[in-house]
DNA sequence: CTGACTTGCGCC
DNA sequence: AAAGGGCGCAAGTCAG
């Protein structure tokens, strides 16, 4: 495979190919890699968001990439190679370079720190660091989907959602009545206050405050310690039932209101950037408008463009598969053999319900072992001692202050090591020994749950790699410009589940090519395994009217 | 006043 | 005795 690096420099790009460098203008630069794309080759650049966005905007779709950014990220932690070889001056920068989010996609940010750094030097590195690994095949495989994901991240925000803005709008007037001026509640919300404010005798209350409504619930004499949904549903009271729906209805005025609209819904598409490796396991994040949580309650107004339609797969219970897999329980995967795993699992005695069986599996993925997830857990053993083995493992390597790593050799944070969201991170042991001992079991969880969450989303990542080109074919003969929007395109993707837009001729045809890329995936992981990824696949007009 | 943290809830 | 993973986001809260 021939590779192409480019690096800028000022107006002009270098494109280093082999020994040889050519100098091509910024503006011409759409044209050049049009003209080298009539070939198998992979673009190999500093980072996707600061190079793809403009081609995309001159319709300029490539079918390979080297993410050096990302790549890096996976280099420097994977227990796969010899840190030696990726060490440079120019290490730490690397290490910091962000990912550019910037709606203007014509120009380079300026004064870019990627500006500083050396491309072509560090693709000398990954390619020595890789060429040294005991795991090449597994690390290619890694870097090359996760590259690809980049291009699916950029060519998603590029496309954009397709969102109705008027049957949003519509949503939002029935639910909480005509837009309010700035400052005021809506109507319904209004109502509502009022009624919790009579029901607990607190005419001044402000319901958008816990602070206050904890204290007028105990004053009320409820025996309540915080304000949660899942807090006042226990409790009988008549201020239960409005605040309930009050929560309910201030949670979509301010997630998804008019002003979500405002800001993130432009000419008939939801626009977010989609973040690949943003999380530690590997999973996505995402920036802008929330797009990792779009309320179930907003989904109506996802409408496909006339003439086309949505192809929305997402795969049953995933991370159990994963796990089968990848620990080789035969067992497990039996039980996943049929569409519910959960349901295979009670067939085959395991369990005595849907429910436990469910509430089994999660526990051991997550560390959960109160209660019911956790009196399940001998019974799982017994049945399926590959896959506990598997988890139980990562979690006393995590309780060890061990490094553990996905299938294909994404490795852990050092506990301790960096800032993580929501897990403490003590660098020096302080604090009682209880307090040591916590922090180690949560650290445990973490690197239970790192090991399967991390390999779903490689899965998940080979299922998108693969999709991505699978539609691009699909595509040929529809008329346009070869512009990704006028074929087949992912418009959305959520850990497990994708959303397709597509001309209604082509619907069918995608959903079938959906399930043979999970079938690639599958075989690209786990060989011949005999594990099954079904998918759930829905033809739709909107959102809304899949699962 | 600003900025950092907390609370609570949405998604998987 | 207690022990549930990963995120983003907005508004409230509170210290400086």
């Amino acid at each position: 495979m021939n590779r192409i690096v480019l690096v800028r420099r000022g107006d002009d790009v270098d494109a280093h190919e082999q020994a040889s460098v050519t100098s091509v203008p910024l503006a011409d630069l759409p044209a050049f890699v049009r003209e080298h794309e009539a070939t198998p080759v992979r673009w190999v650049w500093d980072d996707t968001t600061r190079w793809y966005p403009a081609l995309l905007a001159q319709g300029v779709r490539v079918a390979r990439c080297a993410d050096l950014r990302l790549q890096h990220a996976i280099l420097r932690r994977t227990p796969f190679t010899d840190q030696r070889l990726l060490a440079d001056a120019s290490t730490a920068e690397w290490d910091a370079l962000q990912p550019v989010t910037e709606t203007d996609t014509a120009l380079f940010p300026l004064a870019d720190p990627a500006d500083r750094l050396d491309p072509v030097a560090e693709h000398d590195r990954q390619l020595a660091t890789l060429a040294a690994s005991p795991e090449r095949r597994r690390l290619e495989l890694l870097l090359a989907a996760e590259s690809s994901g980049a291009l699916v991240a950029a060519e998603m925000t590029h496309a954009g959602l397709p969102w109705r803005a008027d049957l949003h709008e519509r949503l939002l007037t029935e639910q909480l009545g005509p837009r309010p001026v700035a400052g005021h509640r809506p109507a319904a919300l209004e109502r509502l206050a009022a009624e919790i404010r009579t029901a607990l005798g607190a005419p001044a209350l402000n319901p958008d405050s816990p602070v206050e409504v904890l204290r007028a619930l105990q004053t009320a004499g409820l025996p309540v310690e915080d304000t949660r949904s899942w807090t006042l549903v226990q409790i009988e009271h008549p201020v239960v039932a409005p605040l309930l729906a009050y929560k309910k209805l201030a949670r979509l005025l301010t997630a998804n209101g008019w002003s979500w609209l405002d800001t993130w819904v432009r000419d008939g598409r939801f626009r977010s950037w989609f973040l690949p490796g943003g999380v530690v396991t590997g999973r996505w994040a995402s920036n802008g408008g929330g797009a990792l949580s779009v309320p179930v309650q907003i989904r109506p107004a996802a409408v496909a463009d006339e003439g086309w339609r949505f192809v929305v797969a997402d795969v049953a219970q995933l991370e159990p598969r994963v796990l089968a897999a990848m620990s080789g329980d035969l067992a497990m995967a039996e039980a996943a053999r049929a569409t519910d795993l959960y349901q295979g699992m009670v067939d085959a005695g395991t369990v005595a319900t849907r429910a436990e069986a469910k509430l089994g599996i999660l526990g051991a993925m997550y560390g959960g072992t109160r209660g019911e997830s956790g009196r399940m857990m001998p019974r799982l053993t017994r049945r399926y001692p590959a896959a506990i083995a598997l988890v139980e493992e990562a979690a006393r390597a995590g309780e060890r202050g061990e490094v553990v790593r996905t299938l294909l050799g994404r490795g852990s944070p050092v506990p301790g090591g960096e800032r993580m969201a929501d897990l403490g991170e003590p660098p020096e042991p302080s604090g009682s020994r209880q307090e040591e001992d916590r922090r180690r079991r949560a650290w445990g969880r973490f690197t239970r749950n790192f090991v399967v969450q991390g390999t779903a989303a490689e899965w998940a990542l080979c299922w998108l790699a693969d999709l991505r080109n699978r539609l691009w074919r699909l595509g040929e003969e529809q008329p346009g410009e070869g512009r990704i929007e006028d074929r087949p395109h992912l418009v959305f993707f959520l850990h497990d589940e994708v959303l397709v837009h597509t001309p209604e001729h082509l619907a069918g045809q995608v959903a079938e090519e959906v399930r043979l890329a999970a079938v690639t995936a599958g075989r690209l992981l786990f060989g011949g395994f005999p594990v099954d990824f079904p998918l759930d696949v829905a033809v739709v007009r909107s959102w809304a009217e899949a699962g």
